[in-house]
DNA sequence: TATGAATGAGGATTCATTCAT
DNA sequence: GATGAATGAATCCTCATTCAT
């Protein structure tokens, strides 16, 4: 009696937790959409929940705030990268692959994957201060590389050496996925990459 | 930044004048002030203008638009980096002293000095999407040492290993720089920098 | 509360069931809490459902409106305190005991019991604009007093009267009750309600 | 550049001062105006605004949020009940009136001045939580009056006393500047508070 | 040049209510 | 009877920018 007309309903619910878990993925692929097509200035709650044909209130049943959807899509984005490299690592056991290479193959590919989406999201995030929980999760990744590395000169990493390798490898990275660059559609940055991480690792032991 | 797009404005002023320059000095050090102090969401207009003691119509006298003043500020912070490498570079020239050293000492003073006022610009910034025009300056900086570098392995560096080496050394010290970490105070940060740079080279020309 | 108009909907619930008593009581009781724990602004349906444990469709199958529970929650604490005077004179019947001592004691234990809860829901009641329901109601419990009075100088008392005496009455327990006021626990409260109850009514006979 | 139409500014500018009270009446009265005559409910910033014939954010430039608009009208109405009772007190300083009936007539005019205006403004108020507020200026004016009344046994109230007669007072005008209700018209009303308050005092007295 | 009041589109968020299950 | 996801109009408030003085 309240809201005038009661929008037609149609589609189907299904089992809740399915039909929670399909609308919250629809709410991640318009929020790229919006912020890969349209800009991160374009992205307002209003504009996602439209775009993704549902209503603003739904939007805030699942985010209690336009930021939190932001923090989730990042966290899904690391959450995935971490997979990718356990995925690559634990391919080339048997093989005489080296494992530096397999990891930084695994980052170039998961960059690519999203490229301008995931720099977009975790950029807007930064944008108001979310760095601290991001660094956190970048050491979360660089400890499980380490530990889990087979190379024996990455397990002897210090913490700082650690720091200093993966923020080199993602200060690179980010730069390539960067909108106008090219470098990350480059074949050689693989290697120059391989190469940083070996160089340094080298001379660490030497 | 966030309503309509800012027209085509020529710039505004030209500081000529002693008070000029004042106001605009004003004007940075109380945006610096909000960034740090208040954070990015309290960075509007208005609020710069009341806090800087003077009137928005003033503030808009010397900037076209609310943007135009945080790039007016990093490129303030970009130069005085390129001068700081220079004059370093200057200073080692007779001695034996390795110039990729004397070039990562500067950057970490440089970075060390602004530290989260530096950063919180360049975040800002690149939150609203022009990485481009920071970017390319990036790229300038990078030129500029590699071709002024004394060493000929630094001088001989494609574009590309140019891009790796900055945007590596540039990432690590970026999140060395976030706020909650102790790294850029590390007193072994610029020996780790330095092996990195070395060991690329090194296994470069190998 | 908000919204469009509520529609003319008939009650929807008589609480046959012991059940339905049950949930009518979780409700007033969340209602109370939140008025008093988090403020008015707190109070609405999807907040009481989820404090009280059950769905807001629940709710609505006993309440048509948010209102509505409050309008309920005023009529029982109405309700109640004409049953308190109405014992309290009954108790007092065979004494000399002063009948407009005997209702003021009772208004003020009435007050004290529920305090800020009681107020607090006739206060929410109220701004929002139904005034003459409660004010109506407050007239009957002056025409009940008013009649059943062993004191024949209130039976004589004019409607004007009864009017000046039970809002005078009524506006210092109120008062009394508000949150940080210590005069509703005051001992000489009673006295100085009294006195002015027989000095109006002993200047009117006059 | 931002704001698309730069709408048509005639109104003339005049000193600062007297420009910005106006827009701050102009609000006032458009409060007033709608809560008059279309309720509470209807009472929004933008609603103002637009009815004021000014921009929400000319509202916001005088008024930090909607609350503040009402408290300021209450504490202005407040100012002039004392002003009115001071000026009634000092009218018949030389005169044999009494001073009991000559601040009770004051205040039963300033009640009919603005009757449900006023009402309106303070239950909104208190709907949200404001009584301290108002419940500390009520207080003041009790000890403005008490001190400076010509009557002694006026001065010699203690401070519960008082409390209970001005809300006692207070609770009688309230309720009858309710809507429906035809008591502030009556003209017995000022003899039966005169008789409240003469009963209390004798009484007190003996 | 400086001032600062005014503008108003824009965007975040709330919440009474419905209704398919 | 109960459930609770979905709805979306309503409202609050912000802030880049202008312009008359």
């Amino acid at each position: 009696m309240k809201r005038r007309k009661p929008p037609p309903r149609s589609a189907r619910r299904s089992p809740k937790q399915a039909r929670s878990r399909e609308t919250i993925h629809l709410i991640f692929e318009t929020t790229t959409r919006i912020l890969l097509r349209e800009g991160p200035s374009k992205l307002n709650t209003n504009h996602v929940a439209a775009r993704a044909g549902i209503s603003v209130g739904t939007l805030y049943q699942y985010f209690p705030n336009k930021r939190a959807i932001l923090v989730a899509m990042a966290r899904l984005e690391l959450d995935s990268t971490i997979s990718a490299i356990e995925a690559a690592l634990a391919s080339g056991e048997g093989d005489a692959a080296d494992p530096v290479r397999l990891t930084i193959g695994a980052l170039i590919a998961a960059f690519r994957k999203h490229r301008r989406a995931r720099l977009i999201t975790f950029q807007t995030l930064m944008a108001d201060g979310l760095e601290p929980e991001i660094e956190r999760r970048l050491d979360e990744i660089a400890q499980l590389i380490v530990h889990r590395a087979p190379d024996p000169r990455v397990r002897a990493l210090s913490p700082q050496a650690a720091f200093v390798l993966t923020r080199a490898v993602n200060g690179v990275l980010v730069s390539a996925a960067q909108d106008g660059s090219p470098h990350l559609g480059s074949a050689t940055l693989e290697d120059d990459l391989v190469r940083l991480v070996h160089g340094f690792l080298r001379h660490d032991a030497a």
